[in-house]
DNA sequence: TATGTATGGTAAG
DNA sequence: TTACCCTACATAA
């Protein structure tokens, strides 16, 4: 279920982990190599990338993807629950909380030269404090690509999905066909201001959410599921009510109204 | 119960 | 560009 901005939340929620010598076991069996490695080792940090998760310890760092079906689930201690079906199991052994990784894209060790390649290869991660947008913006001027490819280009931009990638480009009324290096200096800034304030938002609720709390009239938190997002698997513009294009851009199906994403 | 689809990415062709 | 990974879930039958 991941674009970047559930990622972070992890991130933020494992830092409770941060400083702990940790039990590691690999219970499906398919991870035994790098879980007896890591085993009785001190968390140093946890970070988080893109839709990377970076867990350091010395000398090797754990990078788990979650792909498209991978999930992590919290456990609090002596909650005792042997599950065969995780590749990975991590517990503090100070407190006894563990958390659960299941059907990840990459679980993985990587030396530092490794971890330092990954991060290389990633563009500006919108949710990081340092993220620099004008190596993005930088990117986007030579960029032949329309904007839906763009923005799911995790080399240009990181932490954007697939959903959050058609509710940027209504929300600008935007066409995800337009050139990615035809928008103006003050348009890109505008882009880049609302993708990281939806990704922050996404990431405090733990959901995506990109329609206002104000024109339904009810907090983010009562909004239901199909009420959360604008035109994510729609039928309809919900300005205009006209019938949303729908249509595979860059190998992922997007939506989008051509009467008001024109520009 | 069967079928279709997917919030992601890699590698083969 | 296409196949694949091979799980979870929603919807159709």
């Amino acid at each position: 279920m991941p674009e970047g901005h559930l990622i972070h939340r992890v991130a933020d929620d494992h830092q409770i982990f941060v400083g702990a010598t940790v039990k590691v076991r690999s219970p499906d069996g398919r991870f035994m190599f790098g879980a007896e490695e890591l085993d009785s080792q001190t968390l140093q940090s946890v970070d988080a990338w893109g839709k990377h998760l970076l867990y350091q310890f010395k000398p090797k760092t754990l990078h788990i993807h979650l792909g498209l079906e991978g999930s992590i689930r919290f456990r609090k201690a002596h909650t005792l629950h042997e599950d065969q079906r995780a590749r990975l199991l991590v517990q503090d052994e100070r407190t006894g909380d563990s958390f659960l990784l299941y059907n990840p894209l990459h679980c993985e060790l990587l030396s530092s030269f490794a971890r330092k390649d990954l991060i290389r290869r990633l563009g500006p991660d919108l949710l990081r404090p340092d993220a620099d947008p004008e190596i993005t913006w930088t990117l986007m001027q030579r960029s032949q690509a329309g904007l839906g490819e763009f923005l799911l280009d995790q080399s240009c931009i990181s932490g954007i999905g697939n959903i959050y990638r058609s509710e940027i480009l209504f929300l600008l009324r935007m066409h995800p066909h337009r050139r990615a290096g035809s928008l103006t200096r003050e348009e890109f800034d505008t882009l880049w201001r609302l993708a990281a304030d939806l990704l922050e938002v996404g990431r405090h609720h733990n959901a995506i959410i990109t329609a206002s709390p104000k024109r339904l009239g009810k907090p983010r938190e009562q909004m239901h599921r199909s009420e959360r997002v604008l035109v994510y698997r729609k039928r309809e513009c919900p300005d205009c009510g006209a019938l949303l294009t729908v249509e595979r851009i860059a190998n992922r199906t997007a939506w989008f109204c051509e009467r008001c994403q024109s520009g």
